[in-house]
DNA sequence: CACATGACGCGTA
DNA sequence: ATACGCGCCATGT
C-alpha cells in the first residue's frame, strides 16, 4: 500500500476519541481509499507492539470485534469497555451511539 | 499469469 | 438476527 495510505489511516486511528469507536471500511474511506477497508485492517495487524495508537477502537462495519478468539479481541473488548462503551448481548457495539465521526453513522448522514 | 489469503462490507436467503 | 456467497484490492507463492 502507498505511504499515503498509511499516513492518513494511522492519522485518523489517532483522532478517535476515548470512549468512541469507528470502523475499517470508514476509516478507508475517509482517509481517501474507499474499498479498502480489508487493508485498514491488515495496517492495524502490522502495528508494532509499541505504538500509541487507539487500534482497539477500531471494530467492523456490523459494530463487532474482528477475530473472535484470539487475544487481540478479548484484550480489545477489555478496553473498549473501560472507556465505557458497553456491548450488547450477541457483543456488539451500537455505532449509531459511540460511532465517530458522528456524520459516518447517522441514518441520513445527517447530525 | 493463476491461486490462495486477509483485524472487510453488502445483498440475499 | 444469523449464515452464506460474492465483490473488493494488495501481497505472497
Amino acid at each position: 500500500m502507498s505511504p499515503a495510505f498509511e499516513h492518513a489511516v494511522l492519522q485518523l486511528v489517532g483522532q478517535i476519541p476515548p470512549g468512541r469507536v469507528s470502523s475499517y471500511g470508514v476509516l478507508a474511506q475517509l482517509a481517501g481509499f474507499p474499498r479498502h477497508a480489508r487493508h485498514v485492517g491488515k495496517l492495524l495487524g502490522q502495528l508494532p507492539e509499541g505504538h500509541a495508537l487507539p487500534w482497539y477502537r477500531v471494530v467492523s462495519s456490523a459494530g463487532s470485534i474482528s477475530r473472535p478468539g484470539t487475544e487481540q479481541a478479548d484484550w480489545q473488548r477489555v478496553l473498549l469497555e473501560q472507556e465505557g462503551i458497553e456491548f450488547s448481548a450477541s457483543g456488539k457495539i451500537s455505532l449509531f451511539r459511540y460511532g465517530w465521526p458522528a456524520e459516518s453513522y447517522t441514518p441520513c448522514g445527517v447530525g
